[in-house]
DNA sequence: TTTAAACTTGAATCAAGTTCATAAAATTCA
DNA sequence: TGAATTTTATGAACTTGATTCAAGTTTAAA
């Protein structure tokens, strides 16, 4: 008989020793005394070792049996937690929402919202995936991530885009520039400039996609950073001007230290969406976060 | 298809997670590729949740997937480790010795036995088991423990008393006791003494069982300690005399404090026996520990 | 488009765990 | 001490369900 350890001996050895004795312990699991019987001598010649001493009437561990026992308290709890996993998966209250962001402006706003969904969806496991702001999208299909925050929509297949909201990216300088005397910035005013910008290539950048790529102006020289407070902090110190999205610069636009200006006459609007998977649209906590996101960057737009 | 989780379920996700692919992990199994398919199928509806992403043609694990294979790889080397063990216990490598003594001054030549002992067998779950100094008998028929220290041989089935040494148990007083100008001490020269013992019932002490009680002799007071060390500053400020193993008092007989004395005209001598189960006799480290119990006596003896 | 690779599906097979009926052993109680 | 009861063991029949086989579908590569 070939036969080697499986969970139902684990939950054997388990019942046998809560009840002390075969046939409540066969009750308890629902299958006949004999079952377990058959099922214990099995394994006992599998392993080679007793796992009961029968000299006493009810049966009882014995040393190998006693570790064993230790085994199986170590690792049922482990599975009935990893089923109540999957239980919670189905019914849509536990998941996973890895979260890549193409939009480097975004982290200011996605934190505190990450923080409102943590309050109402305790079992999701929420991250934040850097360093794949590009490829974010095939990555959505893999499901390696979740969801994407990107501002450029397009028709993939299983893949949904959902409007989040919409803002203005705007021209930030400092109050002394001399663009600050304009009461819209074209493109054109660019290309006596330094700029600004994070490091991404400039087809991601709302700046060149929607503005200086088609008029086919080139800034006279361009400088990165990483982080939106070192943006300002250049452009304040008059190194260049810069160009963000409205809901970053609104709290600073009061501050004596910067201007903004829209782009062109009439201004430029964009629109950021969230990237899901077809299929995930259905579950609950992606629409709480849709929803919540949208709260956010309303609250943020009307500073 | 009604399939709870097996072991087998996990060896299959994390063969697939190592080598990327059901066929390659189907060779690494040693069954069809078909096997791991109708595996992953069946485990998939029992759950209720994908566990891979088949978007993608080497298919990789989803979320859940990837759930399940930490608890696969939390699980797995629990039972590896079970059955090396059990592997180390059928070949005598390994095993439990839980030890009963009876006797109570015993812990003073076991300590250092149990000391060698633990050197060359790592893998024995070594144990003094206190508080069944009575019924120890019927705790190793039990398997409660493994071996009882014991100086009364019983015929009992199943059990086997190997010799382990002999001793003497030898009066012991203080030097300006009155008794300690007899050169041996009889039944009688109890009756007007306050005599120390160890806590135990008085047909487990050998001055009762093989002299007193013989004799009809009653001490004319009991005191009772459960130290030796005790025992022997109560004897050495005159508050009783004590009897007590030769080996104990070895050390103790050319202090002035003490003086020593046989017990009758010939001295009594007893023997001390280790009982265990007659198949643990076969068991290389129960032949060790027996050996080595006996070198420690002698040594003891010998000082 | 063809070819190859990777996975799926359904029917048949076969190993192995379960049940049934009964026996053996130990414990309890009169 | 022996009968009654409880507890575990055993062997044959049965049943379940995992695996295989053979063929189909889908995806990636050529």
């Amino acid at each position: 008989m070939k036969m080697h350890i499986e969970f139902r001996h684990l939950r054997t050895i388990k019942a046998i020793e809560e009840v002390g004795g075969l046939a409540k312990a066969a009750d308890m699991l629902h299958i006949t005394q004999s079952a377990l019987s058959h099922q214990i001598k099995g394994l006992e010649d599998q392993a080679g070792v007793e796992l009961f001493v029968r000299r006493s009437k009810p049966m009882r561990l014995s040393a190998a049996g006693q570790r064993l026992l230790r085994t199986a308290e170590k690792i049922l709890p482990e599975i009935d937690a990893l089923q109540a996993e999957f239980a919670s998966l189905r019914d849509g209250r536990a998941g996973r929402l890895h979260i890549a962001i193409e939009c480097h402006a975004c982290f200011e706003w996605l934190f505190p919202v990450l923080e409102s969904f943590r309050k109402n969806w305790g079992d999701v496991d929420v991250d934040i995936r850097p360093g794949l702001a590009f490829d974010a999208l095939p990555a959505l299909q893999k499901e390696d991530v979740d969801l994407v925050v990107s501002s450029d929509p397009d028709d993939l297949p299983g893949i949904e885009f959902v409007p989040l909201f919409d803002y203005a990216p705007v021209f930030v300088a400092a109050r002394s520039h001399p663009l600050a005397k304009k009461p819209f910035i074209e493109a054109k005013d660019f290309a006596e400039q330094t700029l600004i910008t994070y490091p991404v290539e400039r087809s991601r950048l709302d700046l060149f996609s929607q503005l200086l790529i088609p008029a086919k102006v080139e800034p006279k020289a361009i400088r990165q950073a990483e982080l939106t407070a070192v943006i300002l902090l250049l452009v304040a110190s008059n190194r260049g001007v810069a160009v963000l999205p409205d809901w970053v610069v609104r709290e600073v636009q009061y501050n004596s230290d910067y201007v903004t200006r829209p782009l062109t006459e009439s201004g430029i609007t964009r629109r950021l969406y969230a990237a899901v998977r077809t299929p995930d649209l259905q579950k609950p906590f992606f629409a709480d976060l849709i929803d919540l996101a949208g709260k956010e960057a309303r609250r943020l737009q009307s500073t």
